[in-house]
This record gives structure tokens, C-alpha cells and sequence, in this order.
DNA sequence: CACTCTCCCTTACAGTGTTAGGGAACACTC
DNA sequence: GAGTGTTCCCTAACACTGTAAGGGAGAGTG
């Protein structure tokens, strides 16, 4: 039906409906506000341009007067993560060992419970109102506790970086056990454990040796491992003494 | 020219020069190293499937016979990186501080050198002959240390997602700074230490009054850092005395 | 000989980020 | 109020991506 080249003609020269989006309903807020919700109904790899625009009402060409190309949204995106992380981590309990590994605790289950957040954050160059906010409450506690500037400044950044490095490991590991159709994070580990006690002994004797030890900590056990070093590192920085 | 009916005829029957590339000219390590080519000559960006098949003169869809996916072609990528980054760990001074610490520049400098190294690996799951080798590497050491199995496979597995999460920014700073004209890899650094010290103080006090200590340190005290405080956590650890 | 496997091929598809250029609505000046 | 510029959305199109479907040449085996 409608083949024939009359109705042809009279669908093409409908209103068709065509509606914009009314002006300025795009924001750069909005922008990130509706990024954020494709990543979190969607996951990382059905976020495109076009999804974003299409949750704005919009067509993807629109979203680049607003933004240079994709990578300047997900950078975005990143910032706004920072500061959704942000309230997770409210603590001051007077210990700074406990404060600071609170934070560490609080964003790990931020990253965790916020779909592909890590690959979004991670290697990704970030300044901007989230970034500061994280920062300036890692650097309160670091202050606080007596840590120089310098030294505060850096065990913050050092903060950052390896729970991130952490947990984009923790998430692959994840993705990679269900691809295969496994349940529960830690099969794939397991079975790397099997796989690895069966390696040649003369050439991977400390490997071998350590197989056992590998299936033994689950993600929880390694990150506690992570922070505690981390922790016991900056307790050998020297310190002002607190008031 | 050659636009009437015959002569597009005569050129559709060419021979074509169709030339298939000769069986069994791909293997998986061919694929790896072909892969390791492009990686190192054009970039991850540029590191298309049709890029890989090429240099391997082959077609595109050639690969999926080798390898599921393109992700799984990555993996290969990735064992191969670790191959390679393994003989430019070599140590054993008898101090393991010192050993360790040799392993974690020595680590970083393979991923500063090798074009997107770190992007191929952060958050990838590898389990291959690279990766067995690098960690025998730090086993041996950790053991020889007199750190337990338990601690030494959890140190070993620290090491790694510290180094690597590390170099993802590093490298995220050094393009960021590429990408908008800046020469050499501080100014971005630079530039957002000078746009912090403009922020309200009454919001990010401490943030604000650390901006100048963060313009400081460049990368190498910075990675100075994380090696240290890592270092130094393991110190805290109990071990047996060595021999 | 015929049959099966291996391994490459062509063709094609749906989807990607992004550019070029057009037009409606608003804000300002004369 | 007319004219002009700016803002912000649109359509159309491009080059390119990963990957599926199916074909065919050659080697190995009965």
C-alpha cells in the first residue's frame, strides 16, 4: 500500500511533524544531567551522541553547539560523577586514619553501584566543581591530621588514582566473569588460580608456589590490602603534631 | 573518461589483481604483533581492525577466524605488552626496596615509551604468559623479602594497579595538554594550579591554599611518591628474616 | 576420486562521531 | 516597526567502525 507515486507525494508533503525541541532546553547541565541518566540506564557503551540527544529531546548535531566533540562531554560527565560521589563520603570522626580510609571505602561504593562510572573517571584529565569538591574534602582530613600541604596534596592525588586504577580492575574482572557466563565476581579469579597451579613449576616457581594465595582474598580483602598500605605509608611521613 | 557502458565493462573484467594473501599467514602472534605495529606507529585510536588486517595484508573480516572479537584481539594486545615490559624489569640488588622500587619505574618508563600502552591495559583482565612472567618477577623479590604468600601475591597485585593507574592520568595530562597546543607536560598542570588559586576560599579553603603545592611536584615526584608511601606501607608488614 | 577442514575472500549492515549548511526565534539598534 | 545579528535547533551527508553471512580455493585424508 501507498506505493503508488500520488500518496508517495502526499506523505512526503505532510507536516511531518516536525517539532523542535523548543529553545534553549539545552544546558550544559541538562547536557550532563541526561548523559548521566543514559549511562546509568544503559551502560557506557550505548552512551552515544545520538542517545544523549534523544534523552534531551534533541538531535545528536544539536549537542555540538554545546560541546566540542564527545570527549568534551564525557569529560562532563566525569565531573559530575565527582560531585555525585561527593556526599558518599561525608566523615569526621577525629582519626584521620579512619576518615581518610572512609573516603576511600565511600568512593570504591560509588564506583561500584554507579554503572561503568570508573571507565568514564578513569584516565581522564578532570577540573572542574566535583573534582574540588573530592579534594578539598581529602585535603581537610589530610590538613587536619598535620600532613604538609605538599604532602597532603599528594597523598590526595595518590588517593584517587589507586582506588580508581583499583576498581576499573575490579569492574574488568566483573564484565569479563558475566561475558562468559559466569555468576558471582569471583569464579574468573578462581579458575585463573586452577589454571595457574597447573603452569610449568621450573618456570614460574614463585607463581605455582603462590596460586593458592591468589583464589584466597576476595575484592574486599584486596582493597582493605590497598588502602591499609596506603595508610601505613603516610603514617611514616613526618607530621605536625594535632592541637 | 571510462564512463560509457563498454569501457566500464572491460575495467569490472579485469583480472582485478584479486590476490589473496597466502594460507596460514596469520597466526595469533602474527596478530599480535601486527596489532603491536600499528599500536606503535599510528596509535590506539588509529588501531582498527582494518588497520590490523592490512598490515597483515589481509582483509578485515579475516581476523574473526583467529579471534572472537575485537576486545579479544586487545587481550592478545595486552599479554604481548606485558611480554615485552617484562625484560625491562631485570633486578636483584639483594635490597628489596630497592628492587621493587626498580620494577615500579622501570614498569612506568615501558608505559611512557610505548604509545598508549596504558590504555590498552588499564582495566583489562590478562591472564597469559605476560602477565605470569611480570609476576613472577615480583614474587621472587617479595618472597625473597620474607613477605607470606598471602602478602606478597595482595603486594604484587597493589604494584601493578598502582603503576597502571598512575600512568592512565599521567598519559590523560600529557594528551590534554597535546590536544590544546601546550608544549611539554606541566602547563596543563600549571594552569590548573593558577585557576585554583581563584576559587572562592570560603568554599574550598583548603584546596585553595594548596594550590601553589600542587603546581609543584611534576610527574616523577609524584610517581616518587606513590612508589614511597607504597614502599613504606609494606614495610609495615610482618615478615620472616631472610637468610 | 570425493569429502572435510582450514582460512581467506567479498558483500553488506547498522551504527558511530562529526561537518556543512539552513532556518526559526529572539535581542538589539536605527 | 524594520533590519540585523546571535543563538540554537534542524536535516543531510560523510567517512569510518565492528561484525555477520556466505562463498571458494587449497590442503589433508578416506
Amino acid at each position: 500500500m501507498a506505493t503508488d507515486p500520488a500518496s508517495r507525494f502526499q506523505a512526503m508533503t505532510q507536516p511531518q511533524e516536525v517539532k523542535s525541541a523548543e529553545r534553549g532546553s539545552v544546558t550544559r547541565d541538562a547536557l550532563a544531567r541526561a548523559g548521566l541518566a543514559v549511562l546509568q540506564r544503559d551502560g557506557l557503551d550505548a552512551l552515544s551522541m545520538r542517545a544523549v540527544a534523544a534523552e534531551l529531546g534533541v538531535r545528536a548535531p544539536s549537542l555540538y553547539w554545546h560541546v566540542r566533540s564527545k570527549e568534551e562531554l564525557l569529560d562532563l560527565l566525569g565531573d559530575a560523577l565527582m560531585l555525585a560521589a561527593a556526599p558518599d563520603l561525608p566523615v569526621r570522626s577525629g582519626d584521620w586514619r579512619a576518615d581518610l580510609g572512609a573516603i576511600a571505602w565511600g568512593f570504591r561504593e560509588f564506583l561500584r553501584v554507579r554503572r561503568d562510572a570508573v571507565r568514564v573517571l578513569a584516565g581522564r584529565f578532570l577540573h572542574g566543581p566535583g573534582m574540588w569538591t573530592v579534594m578539598e574534602q581529602q585535603l581537610e582530613v589530610l590538613h587536619d591530621a598535620g600532613f604538609s600541604r605538599q604532602d597532603a596534596t599528594l597523598a590526595s592525588y595518590t588517593l584517587g588514582i589507586t582506588v580508581t586504577g583499583f576498581m576499573l580492575n575490579e569492574q574488568a574482572a566483573v564484565s569479563a566473569a558475566e561475558a562468559e557466563g559466569r555468576l558471582g565476581r569471583r569464579a574468573a579469579v578462581d579458575e585463573i588460580a586452577g589454571l595457574i597451579e597447573g603452569l610449568p613449576a621450573d618456570r614460574y616457581p614463585h607463581l605455582v608456589a603462590s596460586a593458592r594465595a591468589m583464589a584466597g582474598p576476595d575484592m574486599d580483602e584486596r582493597f582493605r590490602f590497598v588502602v591499609d598500605r596506603f595508610l601505613d605509608g603516610l603514617e611514616a611521613l613526618p607530621r605536625t603534631l594535632p592541637t
